[in-house]
DNA sequence: CTGAAAGCGCTTACAG
DNA sequence: CTGAAAGCGCTTACAG
């Protein structure tokens, strides 16, 4: 054994002797115990004395004593599935950490059913998690597990088939809407929807925002829609389907940032500037794609950060409540920004 | 207070009382505590009234006991400050989960000098995690405060300036050779790097595996090295300058896949065709680049998963040694794997 | 204003 | 083969 454990951590025993006062005392001081009063000589003293020392208390005693551990868990299916998700464990953990709880992460497989495998949950429960947050981002709706009502939680990415547990979703079809109302506003009318194929709730929320925008600005006739897969490949086919046709679009809204990338080569292929003759735009804002593409693509971008920092923030506050039961609410939809870039431009005159 | 609080989790004496043997039997039953014989029957007994009560154990209260949290804590510098970083993250809470020990992950604000923050390391120390990682991707070299001496610990993407903490990098050098072997057995000559003005370690590495192939094939003297930002944009810059140079080179290794892009449009506006007229490389693998770019880019991987993976085996490794001092050593350099894909093909003949 | 004591939920010598 | 008891490092009524 090496000086790792000749180190024998000082406790509040020590800083007590060394004060020469009680541990009771020495708790009151570090602690602020309200309606608590001590001589400000001897808060003083203890100060100095734990100061000395180096004392930190033990989180894990405190926590015993206490029942509440100051950690919380965030359990995300297949952590950062797609890459730019990472900025949900980022928004968590800064807010975790101005809340001065630490944030414990594990991950769990991707669900091909839509339940929350109690196992993870388990997990978290063992070391006394005050809180759990759950992400996940191919589900509508989820089911969690009975021993999950046993701890405040929120949801990320799907709301709780019970609606008992708070939740949040990026706002994809307001998002949609408003980048295709900005096509609109730059004179378009032959807007069209490069599609995903893929039977998730992004793709629904996304085509009905275009519709929406569409039939707003009483374009639904003009609508269009060619689904394909959602990766450049699949762009690149949807994207020339749509412009080798008779009246091609002016400006295509694509169903995510890699859809775009393979309608941006459809375009070059044809020799179709972007966006002086079609004007092009994406969903996610998924780096480092749409700042590497040229021009830079103009997207929408998912609040995956801004998620994280949500959920944390909404477990905070459940936990203030003092585990009070939290009546059922509609998601919380978190806004999906439009990035404006360089690939929208007025059409070109005909 | 609503149904949360009335459960009242059931303890080991609660499974004691119900089996009707004492929270010592249980203990070492649960546990299976080596050298301690127990009835059979009674064990059955034991874990049936365990089973039933769902019984389960209050880590906390056993790390208190034990000294052992089961726990490892990950200090990340602006968590997955590069997007694909977390699969660090993946990597090491994969490990852990299969350890049986849980991760905590706490953020780092980027440091511009190569001191290790202890307030990250205290909020740990704290917890009483078993050990720790810390990942950089910015320094060559790292110091740590004294109280992480503390600990077992392993650095990820920085050497320890002590040597004493093991550490794993990439092995940015030899991928970089590799992929420009790779080059030249396709019969290219004039490879030309697309390199980074970024004054890190990476961009040292990158161009001496390029100079050290490049010398291994004798061909040192065809070595042309023109740096840019390390985006799009400065790849394109520095691809332009190659391409309409005298004697333009016939392969561009590019320091990222961001530059790639650049020298992809570079290449297109020049009416070259990849990889018939020119072969280009990048490195990275970032996602979803690579795959989304037209033709897929062949690229050299970063092992963040591995790395994340090394790091919590290795620190495992420490933990069963039971804070046996760690001698020095060198720092682990995890292979970078080049990935083929579609961007490389023999020179033109000319 | 301060302290003795109980107890959070476990594990672990030690005794029988 | 099994159990009583001490103790991990704290907090918190309660008493003085």
């Amino acid at each position: 054994m090496g000086s790792r454990v000749a180190r024998s951590k000082t406790g509040i025993r020590d800083v007590a002797k060394r004060a020469g006062v009680s541990v009771t005392t020495v708790s009151h001081v570090l602690n602020e115990t309200p309606h608590t009063r001590v001589k400000d000589e001897t808060v003083d003293r203890v100060r100095a004395a734990a100061k000395e020392l180096g004392y930190r208390p033990n989180r894990l005693a405190q926590g015993l004593r206490t029942h509440a551990s100051g950690m919380i868990g965030l359990v995300a299916e297949e952590i950062a599935a797609t890459p730019h998700a990472g900025r949900i464990l980022l928004g968590a953990q800064k807010r975790a950490d101005a809340d001065g709880l630490a944030l414990a992460i594990i991950n769990s497989d991707l669900q091909v059913e839509p339940f929350i495998p109690p196992r993870s949950v388990h997990a978290f429960l063992d070391r006394q998690v005050d809180g759990i947050v759950y992400a996940t981002v191919y589900h509508d709706e989820v089911v969690a597990p009975p021993i999950m009502r046993g701890v405040p939680a929120v949801l990320i990415g799907a709301r709780d088939r019970d609606g008992s547990i708070p939740s949040v979703l990026p706002d994809e079809r307001t998002g949609a809407a408003d980048v295709v109302r900005m096509l609109i506003e730059h004179g378009h009318r032959r807007i069209a929807f490069v599609g995903s194929s893929d039977d998730i709730p992004a793709t629904r929320g996304r085509v009905s925002g275009y519709r929406d925008a569409m039939a707003a600005a009483e374009m639904a006739d003009e609508a269009r829609v060619v689904d394909d897969t959602s990766d450049a490949a699949g762009g690149y086919r949807a994207a020339v389907e749509l412009l080798d046709s008779q009246d091609s679009p002016t400006a295509l809204f694509c169903y995510d940032d890699r859809m775009a990338m393979g309608a941006y080569r459809a375009a070059a292929e044809r020799g179709l500037r972007i966006p002086d003759d079609v004007s092009i735009v994406g969903f996610d804002d998924q780096a480092p794609l749409p700042t590497s593409m040229y021009p830079a693509l103009t997207t929408v971008a998912l609040p995956h950060y801004e998620m994280g920092e949500w959920a944390v923030e909404t477990l905070t506050a459940l936990l203030g409540a003092g585990g009070a039961e939290v009546e059922p609410s509609s998601p919380m939809l978190m806004p999906c920004p439009v990035i404006v870039r360089d690939s929208v431009g007025p059409p070109r005159d005909e």
